[in-house]
DNA sequence: TAAAATTATTTGCATAATGTGAACAGCATG
DNA sequence: CATGCTGTTCACATTATGCAAATAATTTTA
């Protein structure tokens, strides 16, 4: 589950923070509970639970465990950390209100999309237990970023995260999905046409730094009756693209 | 600085977390500046940077490395688990409205309170880089959770997390931390008299589950030229204690 | 442009720290 | 009181980590 990293992976962490997910996931689990879900004996599950209660990123209510409220602060931490969480709000509000569809700003990171700001989450599957992070095969924001990446960085994503299937729609063969991304090259923007989700149409483009580099995507979208072919590549994208227009404007001042 | 564990502590997970916290605090850190903060060498740092991007906790752009966007989704994750945040967030804003100052809820975690809900954080020092983390010592609602706790339990937090001053007023006497607490009692809520923030006048009350256990703490403050005494354990102590039986009758429902 | 300095990364080795399974303890249930 | 269940401890084997020095990659300086 891991990714790939430079040096030598430390086997104890990686499996802290597994455990430590895991938890999170299950809202509260017991030590016996946990045994039955991770292939390690009690007692070494036991330590890792431990040293996590230690540090304080889990607490435990009898013999149940659960993540601490102090993730809840070192995350916010983060968001304050960036200007991009605010000012990309205001924007995907306007984009939502302007095209009457659901908009969100989504930040690229580990070859996934992390949903930063938008409408409430979409109808996708809660695949891995948190909801708000997405595949980039499988969404337009995420189909316009892979069209920007050369061939050998599209590749190391789709080895690390494949091409699950989410609809029947969805694009799981590796030639079809360059064929598509060229299209969306030449086209300037993403589309996705129930490949996310059942009867879903969405729009998505990219968005970058001060200084060029991939941030993540702005999308919009809406269900299939409400949306046609020729509104979708006219005003939908053309709304996109101009708040990604202003998004990136906003950023760089 | 990681806490009594029952069991083993697993000493790699320790300092992969310290580091993890490191970059949090510093906005971005090379290897080299790293070097400089922990006292290990450049190849053990390396791992354990390297170790948390692989699970995605760290991110970097060029040498410099960053906490990851899904660290921030990781905890509204555990935000989202409870009804305590939002139900608490209505009776602090209507505490603040009535008494004209500053309310917060805080929970009780590990031996210290963190900020859930209210006004924006106070004039603390910002002593672990993050704020919204209050010491009971020197904190109304700390004080009046002290006071409910057995002596015993009382010396465990003391010894994990020591009495720092904060002014100088701060009690920094065990003895006299004593004394305090059983008046709290006596009292039924916390006062601290500018022993948190000069010129800090606040009193704080303890909350509880349905079940009776210790959740946190409700309190009001303001500046000591807006409020005097008869104000303090008059109106306001009456406003919170009042905020406190709202709050605890909402959560079971 | 070359040399120097600074940074990250790799590697082999010694050893400490972790994984393991079995034994122990603590608690509720029947 | 015994029987399950839970979590916890322990001694041992082994592996995974810490370490220091060497290498590589990059930037700075001359």
């Amino acid at each position: 589950m891991p990714g790939p990293t430079t040096g030598r992976a430390l086997k104890t962490t990686q499996t802290s923070l597994r455990i430590l997910e895991l938890v999170l996931e299950h809202e509260g689990l017991t030590l016996a509970e946990l045994d039955g879900l991770v292939d390690k004996p009690k007692s070494s599950l036991h330590s890792h639970l431990e040293t996590l209660r230690g540090c304080r990123y889990l607490k435990r209510n009898g013999h149940t465990y659960e993540v601490s409220f102090r993730l809840a602060l070192l995350g916010e931490q983060v968001r304050r950390r960036t200007r991009l969480d605010t000012v990309a709000t205001d924007i995907v509000t306007d984009l939502s209100k302007r095209t009457g569809e659901e908009a969100n700003f989504t930040v690229l990171e580990h070859g996934r999309l992390l949903m930063l700001c938008g409408s409430a989450p979409t109808a996708a599957h809660d695949d891995d237990g948190f909801r708000r992070e997405y595949y980039l095969h499988n969404t337009a924001a995420g189909k316009a970023i892979l069209a920007e990446m050369d061939r050998e960085q599209v590749e190391a994503v789709l080895d690390r995260w494949g091409m699950p299937r989410e609809t029947e729609a969805t694009i799981a063969d590796r030639d079809r999905l360059f064929d598509a991304l060229d299209e969306t090259k030449r086209r300037g923007y993403g589309i996705v046409d129930e490949e996310f989700a059942p009867g879903l149409l969405a729009v998505g483009a990219t968005v970058h730094d001060e200084d060029g580099t991939l941030l993540g995507g702005l999308s919009v979208g809406g269900p299939k009756y409400r949306i046609d072919t020729a509104q979708l590549y006219g005003d939908l994208a053309d709304a996109v693209l101009e708040a990604v227009d202003t998004l990136e404007q906003t950023l760089l001042q």
